[in-house]
DNA sequence: CTTGACTAGTCAATCGGTTGACTAAAATTA
DNA sequence: TAATTTTAGTCAACCGATTGACTAGTCAAG
């Protein structure tokens, strides 16, 4: 008698470790120590051949429920964002996909608009649905967090941000991005170069900041820092207006976010400002679609699916009983120049 | 003695039931059925409150593992996409992960770019890891999806495309949105209207074919299609360049995604052929950047967050024994009117 | 021929909840 | 008051895989 009784009719039935023990005659455990290659198992080679044939004649798979019910391990990773949307997000979830599916383990999506947040941390780390977070937002505040993640103690890996105080994270080199924009708009007689960032009280935008000031200061340009409260487009697009509609506009503008320079883009295109002639721009992160605006946007890369894949790694190294350490992607930033910034290739 | 003992120091200790049961002085399974909700659960008021109190002060969440290990469903629901960076695809995301968290459900993603595909679909479904599945991938063909998902016969939804034959699905008005487009086109005088469309081997993309030809045909348009073999910004910038280098250009273009229609602007752009004075373009997919572009994009809006709520809805109705449909989100495509297809905005 | 060391494999407890079957006491009905 | 039903809860068998402890048989060495 098969050990599954078939339900009706739709329930696939599953091959279960008993299933493919009693077809190879032999005991459960002997199937799970060769599935496993646990190296205490020990069988002649017919044995092993027998099993792995009753496996495949199965199309067993090890029910994972079981399996982490056991091994108190879920092979999962939790991977909370607030916004899908957000290219900057499509590389790191690509990364951290990526890297995890290479590793074996699942990527359980976590979304967190507003107020979902505690309930999403509960959900995923207390019932032990995965065996580690990694939370890419930039919203959540330090104290939340804080209270939070750190109380829980599990293994929690930020990726683009530090909490102060606490937990592990991954990093870019931002202020060498931001200094390699910063040396680029230097070009072609830049005197005066206008940055644009998000809220200070992230970490993130205050280590852009301080590489935009930094490289400024160093080559000797006239700058200013404006601070607004996000980092879509449209604040982009408002800062912009503002700013160009001033009598005297900056040689130069950075923006800290690719999204921020798109909306940048589009102010000066309804202000008839003409980038790159009257104002030069580039934004941090790149993205395909910098290739196809008018102009072009020349962009700093940052190598954020490289970020994404380390951030697993590091949170693994973290569930395996590794020290939390806030790591920075060693890949450097690069730059592509586009028309945004280059007269002469218009 | 505590049921947990402690582990040196760091891994969390978690409460069980049975820690619950112990403090509150009943048994596990009573525990059970007042967290659950079970209407067989007979308790006092005092009896239950001592249990609620204990799950509040041992902070206890049952253990997903053992859970779907006896209940054989795992809450969850895997999602299969091609590519994050997509915005088609970020909207769909947001409409599965929002309906999930509504329902209890969580989100495992599966990336599948090449060769991934029978790993992913193995891992997923076979060791039981998910209840049911959505693919929302436009580039696995018909048959592999037939011998490889509907043999396995697991509740699977697909989303944006029908497979002929068999399956659940859950599509949009494709048709209407390009109908709606091809209408607003037909104004200002326009005689001719070009279309651009992905592969005719995929079944939505023949639907926005038939709905662009037929409204074109009742409106009197002469029109003119053209398949490329790709969805993506280049193919759309390849084909305009191509189109706008002809000497005589048609007075309208509909591009069958939004990503299309960025190259397809920038194509205008590097020939500096005006739009929309020169030509008029309508895009399908909406999305927020649409109004960041130089000439801003009109679009046509699918209700693409919707059809990933109802795809879920589907699913879970299937895996709940509902018999697969085809079904059609009945929202109807809006159009959202920009620059780049009214010569007064400008 | 005996002892010891492997080899090849088995046994059984366990992970944490769930759930059908069951019981003792209390409440209701006859 | 006795019989019956309800209430309040307990018991114990799972779900499927893992893993430390154990055993029967084989082989080699002494």
């Amino acid at each position: 008698m098969a050990s599954n009784k078939d339900t009706a009719s739709t329930k696939p039935v599953r091959a279960t470790i008993r299933d493919v023990a009693r077809i190879a005659k032999v005991d459960p455990s002997l199937v799970s120590r060769i599935v496993n290659n646990d190296p205490k198992a020990s069988a002649t080679l017919a044995t092993r051949k027998r099993v792995l044939d009753a496996v495949e004649v199965l199309g067993y798979r090890a029910n994972s429920a079981a399996r982490m019910l056991k091994t108190a391990r879920t092979q999962m990773i939790g991977l909370l964002l607030p916004d899908f949307a957000n290219p900057m997000y499509s590389a790191i979830i690509s990364g951290v996909e990526k890297r995890c599916s290479e590793l074996g383990y699942g990527v359980l999506l976590g979304d967190h608009a507003e107020g979902n947040s505690e309930k999403t941390f509960a959900d995923l780390l207390q019932r032990g649905q995965v065996d580690g977070l990694l939370i890419a937002s930039v919203t959540l505040s330090d104290s939340f967090l804080k209270n939070e993640i750190l109380n829980h103690h599990e293994p929690v890996v930020m990726i683009n941000r530090k909490v102060r105080g606490a937990s592990a994270s991954v990093i870019v080199k931002d202020e060498l991005g931001a200094e390699l924009a910063v040396q680029h708009l230097s070009q072609h007689g830049t005197k005066t170069i206008t940055g644009i960032f998000g809220p200070q009280y992230i970490e993130t935008s205050q280590r852009r900041k301080k590489g935009f000031e930094m490289a400024a200061e160093k080559l000797g340009l006239k700058h200013q820092s404006i601070e607004v409260a996000s980092w879509g487009m449209e604040d982009g697009r408002k800062v912009g207006v503002e700013l160009l509609s001033k009598k005297v506009l900056p040689d130069a503008i950075f923006t800290s976010t690719i999204m921020m320079g798109i909306g940048f883009l589009r102010a000066a295109h309804e202000l008839s400002v003409k980038i790159p002639e009257d104002v030069r721009v580039v934004a941090l992160h790149d993205s395909p679609i910098a290739n196809y605006l008018t102009p072009s946007l020349t962009t700093v890369n940052l190598p954020t699916i490289e970020m994404g894949m380390q951030a697993v790694d590091l949170l693994v190294r973290v569930m395996n009983g590794g020290s939390p350490t806030n790591l920075v992607v060693s890949d450097l930033p690069t730059l592509t120049i586009r028309e945004s910034s280059s007269p002469h290739l218009m």
